[in-house]
DNA sequence: TGGTGAATGTGAGACAAACTCATAATTCTC
DNA sequence: GAGAATTATGAGTTTGTCTCACATTCACCA
């Protein structure tokens, strides 16, 4: 016979081990001491062991007993604390943001705006899930994450897309390039240079897609960089150009070895927007992170 | 509503997650689809959390669901190992074997005996409990310990006592000590002495058990001492003397610093009994113990 | 976009498990 | 050894879970 064992046995043996016998076992459990000995019984037929010391009057834990109270130990403190999570869950103080990102820069002002949350929302679980920028959108319906940040708002059913921020694709040259001395930048002054980029499929560059696509026009060559700092300091040396969102510009603004020029003479002009599914974005913590998702990073490019 | 969590939906958890939708969670489970269906629904009802992402077709886990599955596989294997752990416990390849001494020099057998035992039942849960030497009988009929070496046999319900092996208990005093001129030695011999016992009650002493005490003879002083070898350094430098069983005995016997001398013209004799439960004595493991326990410290004593 | 098949949800009834009540059988205690 | 306390047992009721049959929903593909 399987040993069928249930939580309502553990709970048993720790009430009787916690009472110092069946009968305030029964109290403790607010069930009668019959169905206790009965529970009981049936739970040693099934072990197969003698769980008790049945030669003693008050009811005690034999040897065998002892190892299913240690598990009883260790098991339903953890169930407790599930259960506090759902507790947690329900009223709105926890909850899981795990956010994909599908514009590589938005790291800058991402981070920022999660310290501030984190503090606000100590139980939330935050993650930020690289890895998945390609197929962010299904994700989030499957309830993989909780939240994309996107600059293609679409029309997805239970998805509702949240205006974040308006940024600038801006052109980023070494004030030694020539193109320095244009007061904008057209596609066509890309055909010389070399171009240096995230490294993530062009579709999701704005350079790309708001410029140089249409306008089919192809750089000199396009060089991959991962990290913002480094693109800089690149550009500074002069080894290429670039086109990043406005936000990232903002520390070196005023340094003397860049230039930065609008990107066609009107300039261009783009809108991140956050998707989260329908039901989550009125919960307090999700309203709470697109409030500061929409404003602090406009206080950050002001700074 | 309480949340009445019970293993069944761990498993059912695990299943759906294992099998990536609840119908082929139901051919795992040997269950039909519709049973989980409630089952899951009930459980939904009372977490009063969404445990699984409903919008899609192959029903998935949700972030809350994702924990629930989590404290499943952090839970399930306990409930397995302990399961394995029962089955070793009925085919007797494990057991408990907590073994309660009252005579204090019994270590020095016992540990020899213990070391052959551990490698034929490396399963079986060995220990040795001291401090409950005084109440050692009711600790075994209550279960708290599995095995009480003693030389006082009682007529307890259920408990069976099985004869170890005799000893003597043996006069042992330094060759310089006057009584090392006597044969053997009386009650009224120990009038002048100091005497070196283990630091237990008189009446767990041989000496005063079986000689000083029915003679109403009290030794000059009384030293109590915990180790053997400590005892046999005093009695070597004359500082008293000291009446062990023989075992003790052997490793200096033939050392000129000391005498042995029979206490008594006819010498005493004891008995070493193991008590054991009545359900535990033709244990496979148990006899192997009491059989060790018979023949090894013989061997140990003529080596 | 509408149809088709796969997957999940629902309701009623069957069935088993667990509980209660009443009472018997132990064992503890004095 | 009597009385109190504790556990065991049996019968009957209740509760909960499962199955069966069918409704519904969703995904996928033409």
């Amino acid at each position: 016979m399987r040993l069928h064992l249930e939580f309502r046995h553990l709970r048993t043996i720790k009430a009787i081990h916690d009472a110092g016998g069946l009968a305030r076992a029964a109290e403790l459990l607010n069930i009668t001491q019959s169905a206790l000995s009965h529970q009981v019984k049936g739970l040693e037929d099934q072990a197969g062991v003698e769980l008790f010391a049945r030669r003693t009057k008050p009811l005690r834990l034999s040897a065998a007993g002892l190892k299913l109270l240690r598990l009883a130990e260790k098991v339903l403190p953890e169930v407790t604390a599930l259960e506090e999570d759902f507790d947690n869950l329900r009223s709105g103080r926890s909850g899981r943001l795990h956010i994909a990102i599908e514009c590589h820069a938005c790291f800058d002002w991402l981070f920022p705006v999660l310290d501030l949350f984190r503090r606000a929302w100590p139980d939330v679980d935050v993650d930020i899930r690289p890895g998945l920028a390609f197929g962010a959108l299904p994700a989030l319906v499957r309830e993989e994450v909780d939240l994309v940040i996107s600059s293609d708002p679409e029309d997805l059913p239970g998805v509702d897309f949240t205006p974040l921020f308006d940024y600038a694709p801006v052109f980023v040259a070494s004030s030694q390039n020539p193109l320095a001395a244009k007061p904008f930048v057209v596609a066509e002054d890309f055909r010389d240079q070399v171009l240096i980029t995230y490294p993530v499929e062009r579709t999701r560059l704005d350079v790309f897609t708001e410029l140089l696509t249409p306008a089919k026009v192809e750089p000199r060559s396009v060089r991959q960089v991962e990290l913002t700092a480094v693109i800089l300091m690149l550009v500074a040396a002069n080894r290429g150009v670039a086109v990043l969102p406005d936000w990232v510009i903002r520390e070196v603004k005023y340094r003397p070895d860049y230039v930065i020029r609008p990107v066609t003479d009107q300039g261009l002009t783009k809108r991140l927007y956050a998707a989260t599914r329908g039901e989550d974005t009125a919960r307090p913590f999700m309203a709470h992170f697109l409030r500061l998702a929409r404003t602090e990073p406009v206080k950050l490019q002001r700074a």
